[in-house]
DNA sequence: GATGAATGAGGCTTCATTCAT
DNA sequence: AATGAATGAAGCCTCATTCAT
């Protein structure tokens, strides 16, 4: 991943070429996206495109990279140590950042999507695996605080845990996007309310079983 | 969508094919599926594939379509008829069959996962919402089933709450397979008790918020 | 190398595509021999080449194999078992069919060079030593059979006998086809002699060092 | 041939360039070899190459033109002027020089190689011929040395003498170069030592047809 | 009913070369 | 002197689809 020549570009044209580049992978899953589209609507040349990039698959971690980081940027700040006594007020608030986030990208909502399925059906596994890690870190990481402040039920595996609570927040989101254009204001904040909700009755320590 | 000619073929010939088309689209996705390979693997000639079926999409549709009666076939036994009045007992049971049927089948629920992604992004919107529709159809009539007798709560739009129990189901499910080979069989056993259990607290008609 | 599909079609189009595969293969090397040439010059189109072979390299091996087949029907009525007592007069004769394939036949014999090269440098090793020495056994054969009528000497290793006579051969196909057109026919046979004479002085028995 | 730019940079760098073009040439041939492995590998950049070079022909033939050198530098030293009364002795000797020559400069051999190919098919005939006809000047030289000192038969074209000399070599140098793993020190003495006596009796005075 | 030959658009990638800095 | 960004032509190959038999 030689991104130094990309990365020393005019950034103008590099934000151009991200921007069209996520949304090619994003309509089109990898493997239907088109490089001939991309250097069309970016106003490159094919040669540029190959000199930033050694192949598509780069080109693509490379928008993987990118999208990484400003998830970190919009999303990052309310970080684990940020926390204070009211873990669960802080989810509140953690969830609704988040929930914008995803009505505001939902390119990037669908490149997350993907790589599910790329980790499990491509021979890209090994540096896929390690995006779809790093989009869980944050997650992860807020859930651990939870657990070590005793606000979060610590007999179920972390990985699991975080798996159901990062599903039922997909879900809840695709039912929110697919009504945008029909939903008061004052719903989205109810829906999230409702989700954070069922995060407690569900990963709450009072809600260990048989407790 | 011309089924007729397709399903008065040879069962036999018609199976391969179906087997075939299925295990194609689903690792590779209907973008990147191969015409070629499928009719090589099915061992059948180029023009029958286009006697049998429109073009690629029909095809597509058609492994769907069966996919969906095999689906009905397997799950639909306990359908919202035959529940008891012990209802979270039944969907214990539910639960049950329904993962053993993900690991026996994990192709469907790729090719599932994927009708995700093609309702939003390609123009194939109309006939595949549809499916998704179909495969929730199951799953939210027994559901509503609960509602009706007063053990799920109904604060909640069905279509919701159905997504966010349907997307945890797939979490756990996905976090099993990949820890298939290391787990012993009481492990599946407490693994989903552990879903249902989360099920009751979130969907319970006790869980009503504030009650 | 699934030639069925190729063998079967319209023997002029066959024809043709062989010829023209030939001449670029011959004039550019395996490397440098351009398909789109190829397909242009043929009259014929992509999808086409790609319906009869499977790659680049296939359709390299079968313009080869054909090749062979083509040298065998004019060189190989010679065989060793048609030879008389006679042999070095035999060999006299074979030669001066061979020098006149040669000069019929120069992206023949462009082509074989290549070969060596080829069997080198690439990964293509394996099928391609396989068709260097199906070159040589029409040699090999003639050479040996001369070893067990005595007339040509036992105490080098064969191979290595055939190579210096092959190469001999090669240079004075050469030399002769360079100045072709200020040739004169007996110089030619003049020649083809002078060659002969060679072998006979190397490789006949009583040329055995020390004798 | 803009030379004087190159010929005038830091030797080490002048080295590393040519020494990584030879090996490009010779591993892919003039045709396939890439003016980028060649840059990366030598650590330059692109606009220094073309600063130095025209063009690609320009760095071929500038590659071909130092191997002449090397090759002059090593076995330029025995040169017709500095034979004995004894031709078949130094001409063993000389042999012996050049067959060790080859096998630590397999590169170069394979150079040579493919120069008869792009001169009888590329665009570059003149000044490849050039190239071909300097690389056997040595080696005529000697053949007419031997024709002077009456050592060697003068009834054939030289050209065509050391045509067919240089070829029996080079089959001799193949045939060794596959067996040098198994190969014993003294065997190599032989088959240098059968190569020479097959020299004298095509070439010697003694061997003129009829005579 | 079934076959398979034929197609051209488009896929990703490499190339030698130019030129502003 | 030297750099490296930019280019478009050309490379090999795969694709879904058509149609005469």
């Amino acid at each position: 991943m030689p991104t130094k020549r990309f990365d020393n570009i005019d950034p103008e044209r590099r934000r151009k070429i991200l921007d069209v580049a996520q949304a090619e992978f994003s309509q089109n899953g990898y493997g239907k996206a088109s490089l001939n589209r991309i250097i069309k609507a970016a106003g490159i040349s094919k040669g540029s495109l190959y000199y930033y990039f050694e192949d598509k698959t780069d080109l693509y971690l490379t928008v993987l990279e990118n999208v990484m980081l400003e998830v970190f940027n919009k999303l990052g700040g309310i970080a684990a140590g940020e926390f204070t006594d009211d873990f669960w007020g802080d989810w509140e608030n953690y969830c609704k950042k988040s929930a914008h986030f995803s009505y505001e990208n939902p390119d990037i909502v669908r490149l997350y999507r993907e790589l599910l399925h790329l980790s499990r059906n491509q021979d890209m596994s090994h540096t896929v695996n390690e995006f779809i890690n790093r989009g869980k870190v944050v997650f992860t990481e807020i859930i651990q605080h939870g657990q070590e402040t005793g606000a979060v039920r610590k007999d179920i595996p972390l990985e699991l845990l975080v798996n159901i609570l990062f599903s039922m927040g997909e879900a809840v989101d695709y039912w929110m996007i697919e009504r945008w254009d029909e939903f008061l204001p004052e719903e989205i904040e109810k829906t999230v309310l409702l989700y954070t909700d069922m995060c407690r009755k569900i990963a709450g320590s009072e809600a260990v079983k048989g407790g």
